[in-house]
RNA sequence: CGGGGUGUAGCGCAGUCCGGCUAGCGCACCUGGUUUGGGACCAGGGGGUCGUAGGUUCGAAUCCUGCCACCCCGACCA
């Protein structure tokens, strides 16, 4: 194995930007912070786009799309929004270019200056509420389920492929709704949805919790979320979704008139999952010999490896394998023969490793001879030798078999960098020693969370759900605490 | 924005301290041959404004100044 993936031992960032870069998701670009998305990449996020759209129309959303562009002053509507994101705004104030007047260089032409700037959406409540002023009226036209696929915008200090980029692809779904009970629902039914498609698609489990006002959404009564834990014990929110209240509606004055003719503020929620998430995925799941996907979203599910001498022999392998790979796609999974004659099966072995390809068939001559193949399992290493008639009604159930293996191997991860403390002393031993989730009594006050965070780095990550009521003290403050509360280090 | 580091062929690097012939190596690529069950081998070949702009010098990848980009560690955040 050539050494291009430094180890997650040795230095751990290093191993995330190697993975990035030789299993060819992504590259930084020209422009700083922001990346190109490679079409090995962009294959996984097609397939998360594919699956979360479904789940999307499936609870009766639809799609539609909003501009790019939000004039200042929407920004400035809603007080904890605009402090939320005033610092990471990229801002249009020109329209045109012109040549210098040397002839050399291409210079914003001052003519062109912009009445009232446009700010690069970092998110798009604003506009979208402002427009939904017009579209709503009476609760006739309630419940509003909307979703957008979009590009943003948040001008972030310090980047990370995928964790945090200036730009950023993701979805914003946007409701509104008459009742604060609905928009309530609306809120956790798509945190369910997100919750769903990360430990059955992304084989990532998740914790589903609310956060607490620090990290709340500016803008937000409520914010929930879903919490995953990365193989370095750090935590990484994986999905929000958030219950706006009528905060934008007061904001935006979006009204309707009731049963009873009387007009009502609407009730909002917005719910958002990014490009992110293909960090999190390799953050869950990869080994220091590259990529590890889980078959759900993987471009090729099924390589088959062919290993020969001649020409006929290739011909021969290619002739048994074609219907194979045939009956194979009409199941619906995505198999590849690689008859690349360029490349030996030992190249071929470490390339598909380091992709990720979660199955690996080698047919060889003596295969040819016995009637069988040589199967490898990307997550475990594992190698079989399977009968070839086999192979066609086995590779479904293999594929759903590494799917649970992949998740249950980071449920233990997880619970096994669980921990319960009891005073502050053990919070900071655990957090440095350990790392990974905390469980610890909390006063409820931002304050301590603030000192917490200053002190150690770790945050509240959330407050689960259905969290066990229990009586404790404060590891910071010692006063009284009912419930336990999620305390990590994250990204 | 602070601290540290890097920028030389598509990728990874040496050369820079101490200026000097035609800028080198590995991988990849092209041609031919031998190979093929865990990143094959031999022979031949193509590919470079040495990040960028300026300066010093007979002469700059090498010295000086500015700028740019990226990486790592902080502060900010999803």
């Amino acid at each position: 194995m050539a050494d291009k993936i430094t180890s997650r031992e040795k230095d751990y960032s290093e191993w995330y930007n190697d993975i990035v870069k030789h299993a060819g998701l992504a590259e930084h670009s020209a422009v700083k912070g922001c990346m190109v998305i490679k079409p090995y990449g962009y294959a996984i996020w097609e397939f998360m786009q594919a699956e979360l759209d479904r789940k999307f129309k499936e609870t009766g959303h639809v799609n539609a799309y909003f501009p790019l562009f939000v004039p200042k002053s929407f920004l400035s509507k809603e007080a904890a929004h605009v402090e939320g994101f005033a610092k990471e705004c990229a801002v249009v104030t020109h329209y045109r270019l012109k040549t210098s007047d040397d002839g050399k260089e291409v210079i914003v032409d001052p003519e062109a200056k912009l009445e009232e700037e446009l700010i690069i959406r970092p998110t798009s409540e604003t506009i979208i509420w402002n427009t939904y002023r017009n579209w709503i009226q009476s609760y006739r036209d309630l419940p509003l389920l909307i979703n957008q696929w979009a590009n943003v915008v948040r001008w972030e200090m310090r980047t990370r492929l995928f964790l945090r980029t200036t730009e950023f692809l993701w979805q914003e779904g946007h409701t509104a709704h008459a009742s604060e009970e609905e928009a309530l629902a609306e809120t956790r039914q798509m945190l369910e949805v997100y919750a769903e498609f990360a430990e059955k698609y992304l084989g990532i489990p998740v914790i589903k919790g609310i956060k607490t006002a620090n990290e709340r959404f500016a803008g937000a009564v409520e914010t929930f979320c879903i919490e995953a834990m990365m193989q370095d014990g750090k935590a990484l929110q994986a999905g929000t979704s958030h219950f706006l209240g009528q905060n934008f509606a007061k904001a935006f004055d979006v009204t309707f008139l009731d049963k009873s003719n009387k007009p009502e503020y609407v009730w909002a929620t917005s719910w958002g999952v990014s490009t992110r998430l293909i960090g999190a995925l390799i953050m869950a799941h990869s080994d220091d010999d590259g990529l590890v996907l889980p078959p759900k979203l993987a471009p090729v599910q099924v390589v088959i490896v062919p290993i020969y001498k001649r020409q006929e022999e290739l011909e021969a392998i290619g002739a048994k394998v074609a219907p194979l790979v045939q009956a194979l796609k009409s199941k619906g999974i995505r198999a590849k023969f690689d008859n690349d004659d360029a490349k030996k099966p030992g190249w071929k072995f470490a390339e598909h490793e380091l992709k990720g390809v979660p199955l690996r068939i080698a047919i060889g001559p003596r295969d040819m001879e016995n009637g069988t193949a040589e199967i490898a399992f990307r997550d475990t290493k594992a190698k079989q030798s399977i009968t070839f008639a086999e192979l066609e009604n086995e590779i479904p159930k293999i594929l759903d078999q590494i799917q649970e293996g992949i998740y249950l191997k980071a449920l233990r991860f997880r619970e096994e960098n669980t921990h319960y403390v009891n005073s502050y002393e053990e919070f900071k031993k655990v957090l440095d020693e350990k790392s990974g989730f905390i469980f610890a009594h909390w006063d409820g006050t931002s304050e301590t969370e603030e000192k917490i965070k200053e002190e150690t780095k770790a945050t509240i990550r959330c407050i689960p759900l259905d969290n066990p009521q229990e009586d404790g003290i404060c590891i910071y403050s010692g006063k009284p605490s009912k419930q336990r509360v999620i305390f990590a280090r994250a990204y």
